[in-house]
RNA sequence: GCUGAAGUGGUGGAAUUGGUAGACACGUUGGACUUAAAAUCCAAUGUCCCCUGGGACGUACGGGUUCAAGUCCCGUCUUCAGUACCA
């Protein structure tokens, strides 16, 4: 009986649909454990190769975990919500939730050939109702929340408001907008509603503010700004140019510090941890207020080298500072005023790639500095940013090569505060070794006590004070698209209220099409029903609704917000999501259910989540956690990455006279080195003739072809080529001398455009899913980058039917109940000692060839015993779960093998009476020697000695030294 | 520039605390079976040198520590990924 991997394949499918093997249960004697891949956009392409290779890790690994007794949670589900499908809506007129639809069968169809555990009962869709009705309850939730500074943590807003009404405030430490004004609890009461909304709104989790953001024209919306790339949009590559619009935004930078010190308690990657320690940024200095020279203003700037306080010689602020306008003198105002011009002109990307150039303008107003009082030149230039700190800074010339080079270009004092540092050539930009000079009360002192001194003499000037700065901007979290999160919000007289939690989901409204308005509104300003009715509590037709957002209504009905919410919002939250499989109407997740499973114990994903999915979770949780909402800090206890799998694109030479090609095609065995060949090769007289060519040299460029044309070593399959395309219809090929025409191959990224995607698919339905999960894992180590090659799945593949004869051969089974040998129970046990190793740290890939030599071994050994075969199929079973299933049931046994406890690995059978030493001189293995384990390091030595080989090597020079590990190794030195 | 990861045969990759480098596969070559192909099985396969047997070299490069280094230390180069005027 040969081993017919479909129909076994098949059949276990539809056993483990039919019986919910792997359905979790939220109340269990066993310890849980939570396994989680990153969610999954459903894209219309579908998957390749490259999509799975986390999944299967992942189910390995919950599957290992089942068979170690533990109840495991392993959901899938889909991040649905999403550009792509707005795109095609937009093109097509289809829409979008039929296009996602479509693309989550095919997705779901996809997964199911492969064989996952996932639990798909608990299954979650962003943009389900069902869903998205918990994500608008947790916007509800930020927007009703502030956070105190005082406890460090996030409150219900009731707790303001009982501030502001007993005692102002004047002693509320909140993180919230700079631009608070100072009032009495009296002042607050005397205050009209809009007003007090005015100021709540400064303090909320989520708020509503004019903020400069990233608006990109070609796609119509706002981008944040980890979804910007090297200046343009992660998606299409668009340019984004800065706009300011009034959008929500999530005040993630009150949490920075948590963020930044949660990354200590949890097991990521110091590389991801490394990311994210950037991306929050955290710098320490002080802040300085500069008195600005016959102007009530000041400039405040943050500085990390208080220190160097005294090497200040001028003053620059970013072009788009505030008060660039407000000191700007007379004479100076044409020229500066044409410099913000200029600088606004260029593009995010113009600015980035073109960071030499030095260009700035005097303003004609002066700074006083803090001690000496001197004057200080107020400059602008677009080296300074105006998003970081206070957009301005105190130019130190002799100490930021930056400041240095803008002082040489513009001929400004560069003083010197550093002792003996020569700063003619360049800046001293280091903190080590350096003593403070020309600094009055600094000098001789070192960085750490120069700074602490300056920062205590200026809070005694009242100038300045000890700051921590973070890079971590608020996030902008709304988006001028359809096909979001609706937000729960409409406008009383321009004012945001939220809809009660009693009435969500608030649906997406039908539109005619999926374009911005004439007017420049976002898609939702097309929808007809999309007012709210504030008496029946429903979303109305906008023919009841006669109020702008920024007026009083009649008859209750108000506008609704028309932007949606971004892509990180249903993710943020979605691993609770799956905790709860009963009550998802009552609640998001209910107490019970987050107490059993706190949070993801392994987590799998791309790394391209580092600074976007991964850390909006963290921050969402955090809120969560201090709301009591959830229990647990963090969401994601593990991390791994796994690494990208490359394409292995094929090439043909093509032969061509210019640009134009002769439809002539060169086995790449014939091509050396550079791109033509002359009349020197060895077919040349062929080439000539078939190309209808002149002279005595041929011009070659290099063409993809699709990789599904080239069968096994690089051959083409020269018919389907030519089929391929119709200018190809007439190609004519000069190939190797058996008949046969090479592809040239490289290693890129699979991409439908370098046609070297391969689906799972065909690879399925060829070798079966169990082989594509083993050759998966064979080909490196989960967390590297490595090429696909199909070809070399036939390795595994055989590993399978190999297998399988172990088993099964033309009488049917040939396990028996045999007395097992020696060497087939020690082959076994190291199996399961050297497979719970790698599972354990997750190295997947020697796991196989362990599989393989034990394949081997009892193979040579014609191991027929049940004893060995059967244990050796749970080992298996996390891998190739359909062929071990088979085995299993075959066997006789009649539940699933998935929840058969796992082979405990017992020592003694491994224990060697003897050891095959290998005899070293001078460190270079030259013979082995086999001898008993406890043979006394004497005897071992004697008889090595004694060996008529250790004779010969030392050809009668006496040996130095001779080095014995017992059970390891033998070294003579002479 | 900075940060992180990596560099081992023709290819993907093994090698536990320093202890037999190249496991396991792919590919290649030769052989068996077959009318033939596929499939399957067997053998060889780091490079170089001489006939067996062995010898020399060999883990990016240059040094060092050690009886012994792919592994530890110092320096250099290269590749990949992330990030970038962050004051």
């Amino acid at each position: 009986m040969n081993y017919h991997f479909n129909d076994i394949e098949a059949k276990w499918q539809k056993y483990w649909a039919e019986n919910q093997t792997f359905k979790a249960s939220n109340t269990s004697d066993k310890p849980k454990y939570y396994v989680l891949d990153m969610f999954p956009y459903p894209s219309g392409a579908g998957l390749h190769v490259g999509h799975p290779l986390g999944y299967i890790a992942s189910d390995i690994y919950a599957r290992y975990k089942r068979h170690k007794g533990f109840n495991v949670l392993h959901p899938q589900g889909y991040d649905s919500f999403g550009l792509p499908a707005e795109q095609y809506a937009i093109q097509t007129g289809q829409h979008p939730a039929i296009t996602t639809d479509t693309n989550i069968k095919t997705y779901r169809r996809q997964l199911d050939q492969i064989g996952f555990s996932f639990d798909w009962s608990r299954e979650v869709r962003t943009s389900s109702p069902e869903y998205y009705k918990w994500t608008q309850w947790i916007f509800i939730q930020l927007f009703e929340s502030w956070y105190n500074k005082d406890n460090n943590q996030a409150e219900s807003v009731d707790t303001l408001i009982l501030k502001f009404s007993s005692e102002g405030n004047a002693h509320i430490n909140a993180d919230c907008d700079a631009d608070i004004t100072i009032f009495s609890s009296e002042e607050w009461s005397a205050l009209s509603s809009e007003q007090q909304q005015d100021i709540l709104l400064k303090y909320r989790l989520t708020y509503l503010a004019e903020t400069e953001v990233n608006w990109c024209p070609a796609l119509g919306t706002v981008l944040a700004n980890d979804e910007i790339v090297n200046g343009v949009s992660e998606r299409g590559g668009h340019s984004v140019m800065r706009k300011k619009m009034t959008q929500w935004s999530m005040r993630i930078s009150a949490y920075a510090e948590r963020l930044l010190q949660g990354l200590e308690t949890i097991d990521w990657t110091d590389s991801l941890k490394e990311s994210q320690r950037n991306w929050i940024g955290k710098s320490v200095g002080a802040s300085v207020v500069f008195n600005v020279n016959n102007h009530d203003e000041v400039i405040e700037v943050f500085t990390t080298r208080p220190d160097t306080i005294f090497g200040v010689s001028f003053m620059t602020l970013a072009p788009e500072h505030d008060l660039v306008s407000k000191i700007t003198t007379a004479d100076q105002n044409a020229h500066v005023e044409a410099y913000i011009q200029a600088t606004a002109k260029r593009s995010e990307r113009d600015r980035m790639a073109d960071v030499k150039t030095i260009s700035g303008a005097f303003t004609g107003a002066y700074a006083e500095h803090p001690f000496t009082k001197e004057p200080l030149p107020i400059w602008i230039g677009d080296y300074v940013l105006a998003g970081y700190g206070t957009g301005a800074v105190m130019s130190v010339p002799c100490g930021d090569q930056r400041d240095y080079d803008f002082a040489n270009h513009f001929n400004i004092a560069i003083p010197n505060i550093f002792e003996g540092i020569d700063i003619s050539e360049e800046a001293y930009g280091s903190k080590d070794n350096v003593k403070i000079a020309n600094s009055d009360f600094l000098n001789g002192l070192n960085y750490k006590k120069a700074s602490k001194t300056a920062i205590y003499e200026l809070e005694k000037l009242g100038q300045g004070e000890g700051k921590t700065n973070y890079r971590l901007r608020d996030a902008v979290f709304s988006r001028q698209r359809y096909w979001g999160e609706p937000f729960p919000v409409y406008y009383v007289k321009g004012k945001p209220q939220m809809i009660d939690k009693v009435h969500l989901p608030i649906r997406l409204p039908d539109v005619e099409k999926y374009l911005p308005t004439e007017t420049g509104e976002p898609p939702l300003g097309r929808a007809d029903v999309w007012a709210w009715c504030t008496k029946n509590n429903k979303v109305v037709s906008n023919d009841l609704c006669h109020s702008e957002q920024s007026e009083e209504s009649h008859n209750g009905v108000y506008p609704l917000e028309l932007n949606t919410m971004p892509g990180w919002a249903g993710s943020s939250w979605y691993f609770f999501r799956y905790m709860e499989d009963a009550m998802r109407d009552e609640t998001f997740a209910s107490e019970d259910a987050l107490n059993y499973w706190e949070n993801v114990d392994l987590y799998i994903g791309g790394s391209e989540h580092a600074t976007g999915h991964l850390l909006y979770s963290r921050f969402w949780v955090k809120f969560m956690k201090d709301r009591g909402f959830v229990n647990v800090e963090e969401p994601f206890k593990k991390l791994i990455n796994q690494g990208m799998i490359l394409g292995t694109s094929a090439f043909v030479y093509e032969a061509i006279h210019g640009e134009k090609s002769l439809h002539v095609y060169l086995s790449s065995d014939l091509i050396e080195g550079p791109n033509f060949i002359d009349s020197t090769h060895p077919k040349w007289g062929e080439i000539v003739n078939v190309c209808k060519i002149e002279g005595s040299k041929l011009n070659l460029r290099l063409i993809h072809t699709d990789v599904s044309f080239v069968i096994t070593s690089d051959e083409l399959d020269m018919e389907a080529f030519k089929n391929w395309r119709p200018e190809y219809k007439t190609a004519k090929f000069i190939t190797h001398e058996d008949k046969t025409f090479k592809v040239k191959r490289e290693v890129e990224k699979m991409s439908k455009s370098k046609y070297n995607v391969v689906k799972p698919d065909q690879i399925v339905k060829d070798y079966g899913a169990d082989s594509l999960r083993l050759y998966e894992m064979f080909l490196g180590p989960l967390e590297q980058a490595k090429p696909w090659n199909t070809a070399g799945i036939t390795g595994v593949h055989s590993f399978l039917k190999k297998l399988w004869k172990l088993y099964v051969d033309d009488n049917g089974l040939k396990v028996n109940d045999a007395e097992p040998t020696k060497d087939a129970l020690k082959t076994l046990h190291k199996t399961i000692k050297k497979v719970e190793e790698d599972i354990e740290n997750f190295s997947f890939n020697t796991s196989v060839s362990t599989f393989m030599i034990a394949s081997n071994e009892l193979t040579a050994l014609k191991c027929t015993s049940k004893a060995i075969l059967e244990p050796f199929l749970i080992l298996l079973s996390p891998y190739a779960p359909h062929i071990a299933e088979e085995l299993w049931s075959r066997l006789g046994n009649e539940q699933s093998i998935s929840i058969a406890s796992f082979p405990k690995f017992e020592e003694k059978y491994l224990v060697e009476s003897s050891k095959n030493y290998p005899i070293s001189f001078n460190g270079k293995m030259r013979f082995t020697l086999e001898l008993p384990m406890d043979m006394s390091k004497d005897d071992i030595e004697k008889t090595v000695m004694a060996h008529e080989k250790t004779i010969a090597q030392l050809d009668g020079r006496p040996p130095k030294k001779v080095i014995i590990v017992p059970g390891k190794i033998v070294n003579i030195v002479g």
